[in-house]
DNA sequence: GATGAATGAGTTTTCATTCAT
DNA sequence: AATGAATGAAAACTCATTCAT
């Protein structure tokens, strides 16, 4: 059953190779869906990318859903990874300072990725069901963690009374939409992310008006 | 020579119903694409949903794009009527009764409609750009109208410096989380449209801070 | 049975009546026919040159086949009255002139009917294969009076010795393609018939040689 | 590493199969094409006749139009081949032999190709403009050919003082007639072109009168 | 592993004809 | 007689997926 170690060197570098291979489609396939979108994108336009035969594709992914699913995940991935919890101990940093953090590494990586942010926030639907489930999923865990934010937040007096339901989602309202102008901008285009972060919270937690009468 | 009140009422009868086809179709339509999605709605969905003959369709509409584009601009148009212009005049009401007042046209607007609303928001890209571009638009005139509120509200004094671009962005994020929620929600779920206008604007005017420092 | 004169002339105002709306349909026709040929035409085309309704159309045609089959059978009719049968009694005028007139009546009866002749000549096929019999018939008949044109030419001594089926065939050849030309012509051509029925004849008699030799 | 004799063979037979396939589908276009005419035939009945799936045809052709202009092209210049230019070096072969030469060769060619040639001379027209603008443009080139031909003719004194345009008609008349003929026969008739052209010619050359009178 | 030819279900669209009013 | 809305068969074309080599 043990394969002897000429094989063994053999089989990695197959493996390499194999890995190579994959990641150069998902690259290829990113681009194509993040400059046509899910539905004008062919499979015969990742082909093209990626400079792969029709059958070495369905070699390494399933199909179109497939691999599409796989970019969605990937991005989901990194935007969880983006978001720190919420420390309350008395040694954690401010509150603030964590939430603005948190902004501020979410549109990061929506700024990093935004071939892929882009098809995700503008085809949000109409994929299949799979893909849409687990975007779905993703901004459910988003919501509940703004408004576990700000229910901690409240605990420590730092939120006024508020309806934190409410507030949480106009939280999450405003940050996709910078979200959205991120990846709406063009390929080209640069952001301050640190200035948008801020004043995205400062908008947040100070609101519009110049008298706030509470 | 006179026809008998059968005969006329046959004859208003399928009067009626003919006018009423384009109607028909339309809603049909509406809610398939509503249900569906617009990329997974096939002709043939429309037809079924209808109860007509592929040919009766293309007698009313020129095609699955022309006709979707006509619910779009529907809704559109009644978007914007919603929408009414800011009056500064002293005899006026108060901007913020406007701006509420403006809110709560929008929700009740996209309650009214919303399996329309849904495909729109859910489907904002991949139809065709001829709808896309029509979206955009709608949102590009959206933000602008709240920018203009919000530089009145600044030489009113009633808004605080900050910077009207970003506002403006969160503004419509939360707006537009609301209706986005709205949308996801089941067909049967009803909406207190008053009070969640009034929470959207609690928050964007006042923010969640407890104790705002300027 | 018989009916009262006031209803005999009633019904023969209606049928006036009917036979000007087919007429003013089969001059509708032939105008569209003539225009754009006989597949790029549709009913609809026809109707709208002839502002009758769709039902209309089938209540004095039984459909876009047949009214083309009429009237290609009335330019063939015509076409057949413009050959005068060849006489050859003492008394009749000279084979060459009488070859001359039958050109330039054809020639004639093309000008005449140039949109329809356009139609035919230029469709000759792809129809349906009803038209295309038609068609092949009177070519055939035309080939036969040509040939039997020549035999009597032969018998009176004023045809040399030829094969009479190849030369039938030329004869008729150079007709078909100078009715080409007039058909190809713009609608606006006019035609000096009598110098083309001349110039057809002298290069049928007389061929191109400078010195024949016999 | 070596593959054996019957892998080879095997792919080799595959890689001829695939080669050919383009020329498979051609043929049994055009033998659906000759035998329905070009609006009768669906491109369902090439598939049909070529024993292949709808995609596998849309690999090799554009579609219906595209398929059959490479068929009328081929043709096209099969015959433009086999005419040749006149030559009048004192050198060259007479002109009275030199056109028997193309027209035997185009006669040739027509009994060659008669399924194609079939297509082309009963559907002249109602395919679309492409089609119709390359037919019509190889007859003029032929037109403009017998022109050059004839006024050669003259120069050298070998054709009679003549309108050289209504000759050139006629010439290409009594052409197309005979290719008309031989296109009109059945799938197993045969031809003796060289009588045929031989006879044409003596046609065009001294026409039928028995006592020319120049 | 890689290839790419082949597949065929699925989609859009057209248009001659019918028929209830 | 006239109308025109409705029909549905038929046609062209696409594209994700399979499979023999």
């Amino acid at each position: 059953m043990s394969r002897d170690p000429a094989e063994d060197g053999r089989t990695r570098r197959a493996n390499d190779r194999r890995e190579n291979r994959r990641a150069e489609i998902l690259r290829a396939a990113l681009e194509v869906f993040g400059r046509q979108g899910y539905h004008a994108t062919s499979v015969a336009d990742i082909l093209d990318a990626a400079g792969i035969a029709r059958g070495t594709f369905y070699l390494y992914f399933d199909g179109k859903s497939p691999i599409f699913l796989e970019l969605l995940d990937s991005l989901l991935a990194e935007l969880r990874a983006s978001i720190v919890g919420v420390e309350t101990d008395s040694a954690s940093p401010p509150i603030e300072f964590q939430l603005v953090s948190t902004v501020r590494n979410i549109l990061d990586t929506v700024v990093k990725n935004r071939l892929l942010a882009r098809i995700i926030v503008r085809e949000a639907v109409g994929l299949d069901s799979e893909a849409e489930q687990r975007l779905r999923a993703f901004y459910a865990a988003l919501l509940r963690y703004i408004e576990l934010s700000l229910v901690e937040g409240r605990r420590l007096g730092v939120i006024r009374k508020i309806d934190v339901e409410v507030a949480a989602m106009c939280v999450l309202g405003t940050i996709k939409q910078f979200v959205e102008q991120v990846v709406v901008a063009g390929e080209d285009a640069t952001f301050d992310v640190d200035r948008m972060a801020l004043a995205v919270l400062d908008f947040n937690l100070r609101g519009l008006l110049a008298v706030p009468s509470d």
